[in-house]
RNA sequence: UGGGGGAUAGUUCAACGGUAGAACUGCGGACUCUGACUCCGUCAAUCUAGGUUCGAAUCCUAGUCCCCCAGCCA
């Protein structure tokens, strides 16, 4: 740990209770003696990497758990072979455990229970309440019915006990081929719940699983494998998304139909949504298959690794899930609340250096050729036991282009000819000429500098109205620069069909040519650093000896540009 | 004229029959060797119409609008 980490406490917002629907149920609970210990689990499919959304989910669970004196489950939902991998088993762990959060032994695979599911179901079979479906695929659809009309019920409804058996067993026998049949549950093909018009719970799959191999080839469907597997570990309080509200009465039906061993309960809330982003796993497995992104883990996916390789800290992902807070109205959470949190958790512990992105040559002209400074710069400005450090000031420096107007507005504060402004840590100095190449772009400053203001303060009290950044040509190192802009580049992008037409052209943008202070290569990989007056970096993983790599986690604010950007619009407007 | 949910400042969430609060955002200001941070101030909401009640965001009735469901996905 670097000084300057872990500085300060926690945050007000941490401190505080939370109180929301499901956390009051718990709690009602607890105190009726309905429950005696709480106990939850995360649920996901290992289908793809973790992402924003299930770190509210995430969070929820496993913060109940803590906040109880309960215990959270981490349980692989892996009933589907045809779509899960050990990769992202592995990953899902690797992102809950960066989030903060501990399973203990409490991992567990839904495929760990196959054998008591399918004994469950030969059970469903012998009460008369499930029966193996010969029809296609196709005809289980249109026998279905609608919204609005009935279905009608499977010819092989009523097909006895023992051909069930017969049939079931010999699915299980792998004698047939996928689709050939299916084994269903006998409920009510006229219901206005269509999750209970006679539903799947077995399917055959000649497919291989990244845990039980070829051992089987049918699979329980997930309403069959769910409220079991909640039962199976004890799980007091299952919770999910808005969208299975419609599959409680059947997560219900399957625990009061079987001897199962305990009684838990399904409570829905409402999925997280984010400006310009798109959080379905559909659109974020296209945007790795397709190139638009470098891999799950790219720094601009909204994926739990790409936030952390981005350099998101995990504290700041659980304080903005705690910040948005649970409930059951759909909603779309704007990205500034995220990118505050963010911030937020950064200014606290981020170390502070210097770092040009866009170098403009600066040559202070009455600076002796040759002469070399040290000056004193502090680590972290709340936090004196951070430290400082020394950076070389010299005749020849670099400044950041947007930091230098030839014809400033009159808002500008920065440098333009003869104007005076300091250079962070060093001291006070005026522009007095401006170099231009052939095709008049400015290419060198020619400045003076004040020799009382060592140190940035004059003695004769004088005032300058900006301070700006700075690092010596000679002693500064090159690096590429990443900065990192939001993926989409509507706030609301289109769904699944057509969000490749909103993709942000400008989502990443390298800088190949910025210069940093030596200091700014000691952090460490996804350590977050502050490069200062213009946002927290941190090292990607990119980076060789010879060729450092940053990536920008996010900008700082910057009241100065938004209402220059606000100006224009007026200007606009106006004219 | 199927079933299940939901509607409170611009956004997200509180208020659980008793003064509609917070955070983010916006706006204004103070401070500042980061136009950052911090601090202070401020704008801003109960979907509609009835009803019950001393009193309604909350209870009742009737509407309106939004979301989810017709996978052998989860």
């Amino acid at each position: 740990m670097l000084p300057g980490e872990g500085a300060t406490g926690d945050t007000a917002a941490s401190e505080t209770v939370n109180r929301d629907f499901i956390r009051d149920i718990v709690a009602a609970d607890l105190e009726s003696g309905r429950t005696r210990a709480v106990v939850t689990r995360f649920p996901p499919e290992p289908n793809g990497y973790l992402h924003i959304g299930h770190a509210k989910s995430i969070c929820l669970n496993f913060g109940i758990a803590e906040e109880f004196g309960g215990q959270c489950n981490l349980r692989l939902d892996d009933t589907n072979p045809t779509k899960e991998e050990q990769e992202y088993i592995d990953a899902i762990q690797r992102d809950v455990r960066w989030l903060g959060f501990d399973w203990g032994s409490n991992l567990f695979f839904a495929s760990d229970y196959f054998e008591r599911l399918y004994g469950w179901a030969e059970d469903l079979i012998r009460a008369g309440k499930a029966y193996v479906d010969d029809q296609s695929q196709d005809e289980i659809r249109r026998n279905r019915g609608t919204l609005t009309e009935p279905g009608r019920n499977s010819p092989f409804r009523d097909r006895t006990v023992e051909e069930n058996l017969d049939l079931f067993r010999r699915m299980r026998a792998g004698e047939y081929p996928n689709g050939a049949r299916v084994l269903r549950a006998k409920i009510d093909m006229a219901s206005g719940n269509i999750n209970l018009r006679d539903p799947v719970l077995y399917r055959i799959l000649h497919a291989h699983h990244p845990r039980t191999g070829t051992a089987w080839k049918i699979y329980p469907s997930y309403d069959f494998a769910h409220g079991q597997s909640d039962a199976i570990e004890g799980v007091t309080h299952s919770l999910c998304t808005l969208e299975f509200e419609d599959h409680r009465p059947l997560y219900d039906w399957f625990l009061e139909n079987l001897d199962v061993p305990s009684r838990p309960r399904q409570y829905e809330f409402a999925r997280l949504n984010l400006t310009y982003t798109l959080l379905s796993k559909r659109v974020l497995t296209e945007l790795v298959r397709g190139g638009h992104v470098t891999g799950w883990d790219d720094p601009r996916m909204p994926t739990i690794a790409g936030l952390r390789r981005r350099g998101v800290p995990p504290e700041a992902v659980r304080d903005f899930v705690k910040r948005i807070g649970v409930a059951k109205a759909n909603s779309v959470v704007d990205m500034g609340m995220f990118d505050f949190t963010v911030r937020e958790a950064l200014n606290k512990t981020a170390l502070r250096r210097m770092a040009v992105l866009k170098p403009l040559k600066v040559t202070i002209e009455n600076y002796p050729e040759g002469q070399v400074e040290e000056l004193d710069a502090v680590n972290h400005p709340d936090d004196a036991a951070a430290g400082s450090r020394k950076i070389k000031f010299s005749r020849e420096l670099f400044i950041e282009q947007d930091d230098f107007m030839e014809n400033p507005p009159k808002k500008f504060f920065r440098l333009s000819p003869g104007m005076e402004v300091r250079l962070r840590y060093a001291y006070f100095v005026t522009c007095r000429d401006v170099v231009k190449n052939a095709a008049g772009e400015v290419v060198e400053l020619r400045c003076t500098y004040d020799p009382a203001t060592k140190g940035g303060n004059a003695p004769d009290g004088r005032k300058v109205k900006a301070t700006i950044h700075w690092v010596s040509v000679s002693h500064s190192v090159a690096a590429e620069v990443r900065v990192l802009n939001p993926l989409f580049a509507r706030p609301d992008p289109g769904g699944a069909e057509n969000f490749a037409a909103d993709l942000n052209p400008e989502s990443i943008e390298v800088l190949a040519d910025a210069r940093l202070e030596p200091a700014a290569l000691d952090v460490a990989i996804e350590q977050p650093v502050q490069f200062e007056r213009q946002g927290y970096f941190c090292r990607d993983r990119d980076s060789t000896p010879d060729h450092p790599v940053f990536i920008r986690t996010i900008g700082l604010r910057d009241t100065f540009a938004k209402d220059v950007a606000k100006d224009a619009a007026k200007g606009k407007a106006g004219g």
